[in-house]
DNA sequence: GTGTGACTTCTAGTCCGTT
DNA sequence: CAACGGACTAGAAGTCACA
C-alpha cells in the first residue's frame, strides 16, 4: 500500500498547485507527454530531471525525494 | 566554488566509510568502472541509482540529495 | 585501487498525431 | 486537458582492456 513513486508525488504536488501537464512541461523546459510518462511510472528520470521538475514545483529536491517511498514501480503481482 | 554534485558527495561518503570504489560496487550491484565515471561527473545517474548508491551507503537518499548543490557539473569555463 | 576510451544495449526525453 | 501510440535522437547503463 501507498508506494510512493516519483510519479505520484509529482501528480500530487502539480495537482496541488492547479497547475496542468502542459503548463508544467513548460514551466521544467520538459515535453508534455513526458510529464504524462513520468507521472504514470513509464520513464525514471535522471537527477537532472529531479532537480527541474522540483524546481518547476517549488519544492526542494531533497523534499521530493523524502516524499518517495521507491525509486521505480514495483511489479507487485498476485 | 563548492559546487557539489552526486560524483563528489557520493565519493566523500564512500571514503568516510572507508570503501574502495571496489567495493562500494559491489554493494551497489553496479561495476566498478561506472562507480568511476559517476565520481568524475561523467554519468548523470537516474533515481533508481541515487536510491541503490544511497543504500549501500547507509543514508537516506533524501539526505544525499540535500549535500547537493547542482544537480549536474556546471561547465565554467574560466 | 583508480582513470579512461571505446563500445553495445537500453531508455530518457522529443515530436507528431489521435482518442 | 490527459492517455496513448509510433518513430525518432540524445544520452544513461553497463562492460572491457589497458594504462
Amino acid at each position: 500500500m501507498g508506494e510512493r513513486t516519483f510519479g505520484e508525488v509529482m501528480r500530487e504536488l502539480r495537482k496541488g498547485k492547479g497547475l496542468s501537464q502542459e503548463e508544467l512541461a513548460f514551466r521544467c523546459g520538459l515535453d508534455r507527454t513526458y510529464i504524462s510518462l513520468l507521472e504514470r511510472g513509464l520513464r525514471v528520470p535522471t537527477i537532472v530531471t529531479l532537480f527541474k521538475v522540483s524546481e518547476a514545483l517549488g519544492i526542494r529536491p531533497e523534499e521530493f525525494v523524502a516524499r518517495m517511498n521507491v525509486s521505480y514501480q514495483n511489479g507487485e503481482s498476485g
